[in-house]
DNA sequence: ACGAAATTAAAACGAACGTTTAAATCAATT
DNA sequence: AATTGATTTAAACGTTCGTTTTAATTTCGT
């Protein structure tokens, strides 16, 4: 049997429009015009349209945080089992690798990693409660894999400057159509591959700065 | 003569809220009550809800752009001077220490600061033109500089690494409430100087990174 | 083929939105 | 003190929002 094929239209609509203009400025009728159904479909098939966000946020981010949770626990068995510490850059490319894969992967524009770009610029929205409860026990294993990959560094300083890659990776989640600044030879269609490195010799180096005062 | 403080009251309250729960999520009926204004005031003074967010983007974006425009030709200047190129850091912090002082500057909770944050992650809000045709002068001096302090990149490099970066700042400009995976010693409250060399060690760490591969 | 359950459809709900209007009030000049 | 312009006030405008209701339609096991 087929699922009711309404309740995806309407989250590929609503993930895309969410994603696009934001959760309050995005309405039910637009969702539902978009998604060709009616617009009683998002009560009846979820309850509200704050439901409709979650919905949205778990269908995408329970399969990419299973794949990062497992490549971080791989790493850390392969680095228990040869008795050496995983590196900076291998930690912090089990999170950032399935991010920009799944941003290339889903409708071809990346709209649900451009949506939880957007969460993490809204720190008191409605979006942030649902998301940090399904990623806090993620964080967790990766901070302690941190810890462990950078045994020179204080929590302190390991907790601001995980944020600070945090706050980068969450800025090209988003994937602006509006650059400025971008001299004309710049290619903005980086492939993924080419930019998960870019970004890794941006982090892994930031990570591991030596401190300049004290 | 004192200006009209009605206007200035609105001024605050929008900033405050419009940094808080965003442009949709903050109604003009908010907005007046918080400043003790009548509901008309914001269109009689400002003509529209937008152009209250432009006024309160302008009021401190162009002094701060100002300030950051002035430490850059500075330092531009006395590189020149003496003969030398100046490094990324000093650049750098032409940008980022007026930014995070301003942080602490403005009502005791840098909202304005957060609104920028917010501002950069919705790439097609009504904000981002605002803010971008105020922006674009000052980042194109920016890149130029970096370019002078970094020659070993090619453009294609230093685009994506200063986005890299500028993603970061964004970040902690917007002062999150609510963060996961904070060890119990961390000091959230870090004092504003500390915060600058922390992330100046981060970033420009990142943007002198040797290349992983090619 | 029929009846029960699930889904879709159309219409309306009250509430809140940004904006406008017109009268009231205030401030300053003559 | 009267008058003029600037500001504030209260009320209402039309629109759109998320949600609910009620009926029509489809789906599917028996």
């Amino acid at each position: 049997m087929s699922p009711p094929v309404t309740k995806q239209r309407i989250l590929d609509a609503a993930e895309h429009l969410f994603a696009r203009d934001g959760y309050h400025a995005t309405s039910l009728r637009c969702i539902t015009q978009a998604a060709k159904a009616n617009l009683a479909a998002v009560n009846y098939h979820f309850g509200s349209k704050e439901a409709l966000l979650e919905a949205v946020i778990v269908r995408r981010l329970t399969p990419l945080n299973e794949m990062r949770l497992g490549q971080l626990e791989a790493l850390m068995q392969r680095a228990e089992r040869s008795r050496r510490v995983p590196s900076c850059r291998e930690v912090l490319r089990t999170f950032v690798e399935p991010t920009l894969r799944q941003r290339q992967k889903d409708s071809e524009t990346g709209d649900f990693i451009a949506l939880i770009g957007r969460t993490l610029a809204e720190p008191r929205g409605v979006a942030m409660t649902i998301f940090m409860r399904h990623m806090d026990p993620l964080m967790i294993k990766l901070f302690q894999a941190l810890s462990l990959a950078l045994p020179g560094l204080s929590q302190q300083l390991l907790f601001w400057r995980l944020h600070f890659a945090i706050g980068s990776l969450s800025h090209i989640m988003r994937c602006h159509e509006r650059y400025s600044l971008r001299p004309e030879d710049v290619n903005i269609d980086l492939p993924v591959d080419e930019l998960v490195e870019l970004f890794l010799d941006f982090a892994a180096a930031g990570m591991e700065a030596q401190r300049w005062s004290v």
